[in-house]
DNA sequence: CTCCCGATAT
DNA sequence: ATATCAGGAG
């Protein structure tokens, strides 16, 4: 019986993690939730930091749908290109924009499942949007929270979808949105998918891959 | 499962 | 040189 963590456990990660980024937020930036569906559209295998260079200029010529659509397709890609997947996700901003003004009156949905039909968004990108452009607590589960969550022993399924599952099961409601920034924190910065710097990690005490290395 | 894909870190 | 980066569609 696979034993994951304690009630006390969690309670300690949390708290640690809180303790070690304080600050710990959504790094893309965004003024609208429409640009912030279209940067977390475009940060599919890709930095924030290259996401928040391209939408500086990209906003400054078009942020609202009818403005995306009126730049058309090749002009979309030049403007994205250093990205890369240009192609596909120039297509999907395109075809999303056109629903969002053809049925939303250009409103971004706050529902989950709405948002999830829109063309380039999936699970993890809607669930980025409803968090941190509406409030709702949710857990977006991107490369980042995967590989941590595994690691540290706070879930075992083989998606995305089972890990944001397993997380939701484990923490309040109320730390959803919270637990998705320090995790995402946690892997930029320390446990990174390369080298993981264990002796600099809050959690280490009860991760399950550092107490591994220590045996 | 594969494909899309340029920029950066190791 | 190669792995990785706030994934999603077919």
């Amino acid at each position: 019986m696979n034993r994951k963590l304690d009630a006390s456990q969690l309670e300690y990660i949390y708290t640690a993690l809180q303790n070690k980024f304080p600050d710990a937020h959504c790094e893309l930036n965004f003024r609208t939730p429409f640009e912030l569906l279209i940067a977390t559209i475009l940060s599919a295998q890709c930095t924030d930091e290259r996401v928040n260079q391209v939408t500086a200029s990209l906003f400054e010529a078009a942020n609202t749908p009818e403005d995306i659509l009126a730049l058309g397709l090749s002009s979309l890609e030049g403007k994205i290109r250093s990205l890369g997947l240009f192609h596909n996700k120039a297509k999907s901003i395109l075809a999303t924009s056109q629903i969002l003004v053809e049925k939303y009156s250009g409103i971004v949905p706050e529902s989950i499942d709405l948002l999830r039909k829109l063309p380039g968004v999936g699970r993890k990108t809607a669930n980025v949007v409803v968090s941190n452009a509406y409030g709702i607590p949710a857990i977006a589960v991107d490369t980042h929270v995967f590989r941590v969550a595994h690691r540290i022993g706070l879930a075992e399924g083989s998606t995305a979808e089972k890990v944001e599952k397993e997380l939701m099961e484990q923490f309040p409601r109320e730390q959803w949105s919270d637990l998705h920034h320090l995790l995402i924190f946690l892997g930029r910065r320390i446990c990174t998918a390369r080298k993981p710097n264990c002796p600099a990690c809050p959690v280490a005490s009860v991760c399950k891959m550092a107490k591994g290395h220590e045996l």
